[in-house]
DNA sequence: GTCTATAGTACGATAGAC
DNA sequence: GTCTATCGTACTATAGAC
C-alpha cells in the first residue's frame, strides 16, 4: 500500500495500489482486468466507473507516484541546502524507498512506460528527474563540482546511485540496499567534486 | 537489420530482425503475429514452422543478441590488457552501437524481459554485464582502482556511461551519442579510481 | 456507485493443401 | 518448408438491474 492520497476515492485507491503490486509482479499486459477485480476486491463495474479504462488506471497510477515523489522531494529541498547534501538525501530517499516500496521504485525507474501509455513523454524530462539535475547545476554554480556537460555530470553521479538501486531490485546485491548508501554516494560524487 | 547469425536460416533471421524492429518500437504485447507477417514477409504458418511460439521468438532473439554481444567483447578483451583500456573501449563499444542499433542497446539495456520471458534470470547476470564487472575487479586487484565493494565501483562506472545511454536513446541529449564519449568515461572513472 | 452477465473482438495457434 | 483459412479462447468494455 504505497498510494494513500485521500483526494482518491477507495475504490480508486484500491484499484491503483493493487495496479501498482499486479503491474509490477507480472506486467501491464499480463494483468487483466479480472486480476485486478480479484486482487482488489472491486468489481468490474465499479473500476469502468472509476477509470475510463485499462490505459487510464495506467496513467491515474503514473500521476499519483509522480505527485506523491515530487512533494518528498520538496520537503528534501526545503531542509537542506548544500548541493552535496541534497544529492545525498535525495539518493537516500531512492534508495529507502527502494528497499520499502520496492514496486513503486521499479514502476518510476524500470516499466517501459511508452508500451502502455504511448502519449506519455519519457520519464526523464518528468519533474522529479529534472529535480535531479538541478541538484547538479547548483553545485557547478557554487564551485563545488567541475565545470562539465550538466547531462555527463548527472548521467555519472545519480546514474550509479540509479544503478546500483537497479542492481539491488534484481536481488544482485549481498546485503540491502540501505547498507550501501554511504558508498555508493560518496563513490558517486567523487566523480564529478572537485575536491575529494 | 542487426542480427547477421548465419548458422540461422533465412526465415529465422528475417523474423528475428523484424522482432526487434517491431518489440523495441511498440513493445513485444503490441506486436501481434500478423504484425511480424506484414513486416518480415514471412508467413504465419512459417513463422509458427520456424518458432514453437511467440515466446521462443524473443528467446531467439534474446539469445542471438547475448551471442553477438559476447563475442564483440571478446574482441575488445583480446586487443586490449589494461583495465581502462578495456572500460574505456567496452563503453566505446556500447556508445557506438547504442547510436547505430538503438533497438538492439534498448532492447539489451531497457526491456522488461521479465514481463515475456518470465523464466530468464534477469539480465545483469549474463556473461557480458558478468565481463564487466570484471574489468573493476581486475583495477582492483592491479591497483589502480581504490578497494571497495565490487557492486559499488562496477554502479558507478559504468552505472554512469549506461545512465547517459539511456538518456540517449529517450532523446534527451543536445548532441549525438558518441560525441560525450570522452567525457563520460573520463569522469565515471574517475569516482573509482586511485589517481585522476 | 456497485454489481453480474455478456457482447464483441482480436489474438495466438493449428490444420491441411501445395 | 511455405502458404491460406480458420478455430478456440481470453480479453476489454458495456448493458442494465439494484
Amino acid at each position: 500500500m504505497y498510494i494513500v492520497n485521500n483526494q482518491l476515492s477507495s475504490a480508486k485507491l484500491k484499484v491503483l495500489n493493487s495496479a501498482l503490486d499486479l503491474f509490477m509482479e507480472k506486467g501491464y499486459f499480463n494483468t487483466s482486468i479480472p486480476d485486478l477485480v480479484k486482487h482488489s476486491g472491486v468489481s468490474t463495474g465499479s473500476i469502468y466507473h472509476a477509470f475510463k479504462d485499462k490505459e487510464a488506471i495506467a496513467e491515474a497510477l503514473m500521476q499519483a507516484l509522480l505527485e506523491q515523489i515530487e512533494s518528498e522531494q520538496t520537503a528534501i529541498f526545503n531542509q537542506y541546502n548544500s548541493s552535496w547534501d541534497r544529492f545525498y538525501e535525495l539518493s537516500r530517499w531512492m534508495i529507502e524507498t527502494a528497499h520499502k516500496h520496492p514496486q513503486a521504485m521499479q514502476f518510476i525507474l524500470n516499466a517501459r512506460h511508452k508500451e502502455f501509455l504511448p502519449n506519455l513523454p519519457p520519464i526523464c524530462s518528468s519533474q522529479p528527474f529534472l529535480n535531479l539535475r538541478d541538484v547538479i547545476q547548483q553545485g557547478m554554480d557554487e564551485g563545488e563540482l567541475i565545470e562539465m556537460d550538466l547531462m555527463v555530470a548527472a548521467a555519472s553521479s545519480f546514474g550509479g546511485v540509479m544503478r546500483l538501486i537497479q542492481l539491488g531490485l534484481d536481488n544482485m546485491l549481498e546485503q540491502p540496499l540501505p547498507n550501501y548508501l554511504e558508498s555508493i554516494t560518496k563513490t558517486s560524487w567523487r566523480s564529478i567534486a572537485k575536491t575529494i
